[in-house]
DNA sequence: CGGTTCCTTGAGAGAACTCAACGTCGGTGG
DNA sequence: CCACCGACGTTGAGTTCTCTCAAGGAACCG
């Protein structure tokens, strides 16, 4: 892995490029910025930092929050384990996403973070942060539409619905956070993830896959999932609300 | 109701101090801003508008979002209705509580509001509130504050959890909402409300009622529940991870 | 090549749901 | 004043969906 030489030879102009050639575009948290905001935006943020190791951590659940990270590359999940030790994912992170961000306003991560995949991610400390939305009312914007897309996801999940309907919701999602064009998505996480997150068992997961499979609306092939007929899919997620054939939920 | 007359004769100095006079006091997301912010939040807000019908709407989802409310009294809530007809709460906001912040950064309301019960709001228009918080970052922090306690608690709700640990949750949230200092609850809100909100059948609830009475941990009398044994609750509760004996999620 | 992890399928169990009935309460109108 | 109505809360009985437990196969790694 060259990721570590990489980061370190970063110098200021370097830096300054890191963002107008990531290969996150404008799906980033500061897709669309003006250019000054870029700038200083790129003057506190620490680019593509190398997480190559699967499991390996941002942080801990607990831990004093000071950070918050963007995904460039690969894939991060967000969990928590209760008093009784069960593990429950909270969110998947992919490029462009912001991980750490519902620790604002407390000074300690209420979840775990770590990689599913092996992962680049850039990170600005949260101190710098608060100062820049401070001072960037469109930088500032972008967060909010940040925070209130994660909580409108976080309530159309919470919601009582079949495990087809999750499990189709979940696929098209991942589609459209992919960039909403392919029909083959490698899906980073394992089944058992997929099902902490959607609140299913693992082999619910599985039969439901199958059974989506069987009636030849997918094919799924391990961590590979072609999507053979997405309006069908669509028919059944609809009630969860969290894709749209071609009207997106957020702006 | 004398909540017309009272609204429309407000001017300018009556404004000003219709926060500083306000019962919900420190709860508000106002509480501990600077005077100067406090000012300034004053000048753009409309005071206690009042809200005397039950099943009032404050606006309908897909509506342009232009104002958020702040609840001075009584309870909102919000809701979805999906294309199966299936209606489902989203949320209960309580005094000090702002309705409509999820719609930040879209131009429509995703979901309902409407009232529980009797209400009083205040409501601030979306252009000048992200005015004020471009310029007020002490405000803009309140609010960040706000929308990542929400997700946590959406994030919260959205696990895998018996209707007993969902239940005594939801009890020991309301108590906190309330306070935190009272063992007696006046619920606003309709046991098929609940249950929506928790995802539980209405009879799950009134079941799952039935049975922490039976075991003495609460008295429930139609609308008034009274906490018999907080810790019994807490117990239960604490895999949820929404409310803490001491020790509160949010700073 | 053994060990581990993940994916998949089957069979039985359980928690919550649906359907149904009944009592209470509050509002309405005769 | 009281009968009626609808909404709400509660309880019971049976059903269903998902979970748990169990096992086998495939992929990956040391």
């Amino acid at each position: 892995m060259a990721f570590d030489t990489l980061s370190k030879d970063f110098s200021a102009p370097a830096i300054r490029s890191a963002c107008t050639l990531c290969p996150v575009g404008g799906n980033c948290v500061t897709g669309g910025l003006p250019a000054a905001d870029m700038q200083r935006w790129a003057g506190v943020m620490i680019p593509h930092l190398p997480l190559a190791q699967v499991g390996k951590q941002l942080y801990a659940a607990g831990a004093n929050a000071d950070c918050v990270y963007v995904v460039r590359a690969g894939c991060i999940k967000t969990y928590t384990v209760d008093g009784e030790g069960n593990e429950r994912v909270r969110g998947f992170f992919l490029p462009g996403d912001v991980v750490g961000l519902d620790a604002i306003g407390i000074g300690h991560y209420p979840e775990n973070a770590v990689t599913v995949v092996a992962a680049q991610v850039c990170r600005v400390s949260k101190g710098q942060l608060q100062g820049l939305l401070a001072s960037a009312p469109a930088l500032n914007m972008r967060v909010m539409e940040r925070l209130t897309r994660d909580l409108r996801l976080a309530l159309a999940l919470g919601g009582d619905y079949s495990a087809e309907q999750r499990v189709a919701a979940f696929l098209l999602h991942i589609q459209e956070r992919l960039g909403g064009k392919a029909n083959v998505l490698k899906l980073p996480m394992s089944r058992r993830d997929i099902g902490s997150y959607l609140r299913l068992a693992t082999e619910t997961v599985c039969r439901t896959l199958t059974k989506l499979e069987e009636r030849g609306w997918i094919i799924s092939a391990d961590k590979t999932v072609t999507l053979r007929e997405p309006a069908a899919l669509w028919a059944v997620a609809e009630p969860v609300g969290i894709c749209r054939p071609r009207l997106r939920l957020a702006a």
